[in-house]
DNA sequence: CTGAAAGCGCTTACAG
DNA sequence: CTGAAAGCGCTTACAG
């Protein structure tokens, strides 16, 4: 109940410079010129009454708010921790602020947060798709201006990515030419979800690019999917494979956290890494390089990452005709100890029976 | 250069249901009661119009955004990711939908945080405060309110907090039943800060409370900062402390990820967690539980602290003349491999000369 | 239960 | 370079 006029407005500074409240958005926006001495007058005005503008009233004068949405799965895992520094960093350094989302890896969530984005009033999204709902995209032109990252089979609207199919593939060609023969892939299968149409369409295509090219057989029993995508979804994918007495020499992880969860789990069953098993993540988050053994990854930067969304965002802030854009984000394959096991052709652990 | 009028409003959607925008109000809000018939129409209207409520407006007029800020010294660390997941979680719950803010550990920026919050248009704050300057307190009439987390002698304010002093200690007294006698502080004597002032000074008291109680004497030597509260800051510190030649038994890393980073570098060095040194961490983070050595921590209810800070919030936005309260979350600690080493009074490694 | 008026605090044309 | 007017889209009293 506290009077709304307890804090100063424009109209007040006005008065106190003795000058109109239009020259007080002038020297606020630096949209005319203010001579100096009229500048310094208001300044001073504003200082001595503490007055900072209310952005609610210049959002709906200018229809624009400062806000950008930042939409995740899941924001507990360290590559969703990764993501929203670089997008608040980079975020920052362009004037804006980032309102964060969870999408908890539900299309219908996914599905609400979109058509939601409007009353939110923010001005644009970077939104991270589990299963993009294609109703989503049918709302696009009455929505702010999204970019989405990650992989999705969509050319509708802005993106940023990594080549996830070729960095599978590049990932499992080095399990190959460490010796691995018998590869899991663990992340998913994904049933429901259609082959290429996400993330884990794409590393799982690539996956079985790899094992094509190399001779090697894939097999439905070397693809599992885990409950979630984080370090204990993949200790349970982890778990249950080993229970199921499936031969394996490999593992080609979908995300470094069920790295390193299949990692924990594998090492309590008492088989070795890389000595047994080797093992590949994916995202290179801080502690992949700092595991107990240290996890080969697929590397990109995040920050870089960041700024191209934000730049794609910004760009498509100011014209909304342009054609969506793709930006590529280059990928790495970082050799790590996971990896470095005994020269192929040495026995390897298979799996218990 | 969108015409704003392609967004439709209150009005459009009253003229087509053949209301006035009051009545559309009364639908939206539910201030008022309005006759079945009427709604439905007026709902329709909102359907076949693609209505939604423009929030700038109403939180112009309302005075209230409906967004509340978290502002954390660094967002990518795990400890960081648990706490915005579960307040992000929690604030949907209520409503509300957060915006996250990386105060850097710059007490500069914490202030700018803070007197920038009006002009973001937050209704309230979560401030995890790194040093919280006396000046941000003093402008605390100025300010929506703000919830501290994490340990603050500052009572100006709500709080939410784990008794530092008291899980140090008992983690530190644990450490020396378990035979340990060198024990290394890893995280801050935080050279520039009053003792006690902040989360730092509280675990550090609780570290010397547990040595004077045990006999033992604390040392300069064994308190050490490290550069940041991460994984590789960990490490770091953890190189330059063996590099000093100073002889240890133990460390009490003041959060999980210090620790990790510490663990991966006394293993690097061939030291190993628990034969010859014991570790424990802070705050039970996801990979604690999965670390090479699992971690003994000291582990509280993430979800109940992120519940607690939004329920002070609520109430003081409320009624701003509530005297300030602070809650304390209890917290456990939770014993794990890092610190079942062999019994006590077995020769432990010195680290090297 | 519904309507007509006024205003939240800004900024954009439009004049000087 | 500065001012007076109008309006962004809502909602809160105030009447009926």
């Amino acid at each position: 109940m506290t009077p709304p006029s307890a804090r100063p407005t424009m109209r007040h500074v006005a008065e106190r410079a003795g000058v109109s409240p239009k020259t007080v958005s002038n020297v606020l926006t630096g949209t005319a010129q203010v001579r100096e001495p009229t500048r310094l007058r208001v300044e001073q005005a504003m200082r001595e009454l503490d007055f900072v503008p209310n952005f609610s009233a210049r959002g709906l004068r200018n229809g624009k708010t400062g806000v950008i949405g930042l939409a995740l799965p899941d924001l507990a895992t360290a590559f969703s921790a990764s993501i929203t520094h670089a997008v608040v960093e980079a975020a920052h350094a362009r004037g804006w602020v980032v309102q964060v989302e969870e999408t908890a890896a539900e299309p219908a969530r996914e599905h609400d947060l979109v058509t939601r984005a409007r009353t939110h009033q923010i001005d644009g999204m970077i939104l991270n798709p589990v299963r993009l709902e294609d109703s989503v995209v049918e709302h696009l032109d009455h929505l702010p201006p999204i970019v989405l990252i990650g992989e999705v089979e969509q050319h509708r609207t802005d993106r940023v990515f990594i080549d996830s199919r070729a960095a599978a593939r590049e990932a499992v060609l080095h399990l190959v030419s460490s010796g691995a023969q018998r590869i899991l892939a663990l992340g998913g299968a994904e049933a429901g979800a259609v082959l290429g149409k996400a993330t884990v369409g794409q590393r799982l295509q690539g996956y079985r690019d790899a094992l094509r090219e190399s001779g090697l057989v894939s097999s439905p029993a070397l693809e599992l999917e885990v409950p979630d995508w984080t370090i204990s979804g993949g200790a349970i994918g982890m778990r249950e494979f080993l229970a199921s007495g499936v031969e394996f020499d490999a593992v080609l992880a979908f995300t470094d956290s069920i790295a390193l969860g299949a990692l924990h789990e594998l090492n309590s069953a008492g088989i070795r890494v890389p000595e047994d098993v080797l093992i590949c993540g994916f995202d290179d988050v801080e502690h992949a390089r700092y595991a107990g053994t240290p996890l080969t990854t697929i590397g990109f930067d995040h920050e870089r990452y960041a700024s191209a969304a934000l730049d794609l965002l910004s760009s498509r802030m100011g014209d909304r005709t342009l054609e969506p854009r793709a930006h590529k984000i280059p990928h790495q394959l970082l050799i790590r100890s996971s990896t470095l096991g005994p020269p192929a052709g040495s026995g390897r652990r298979k799996s218990q029976k």
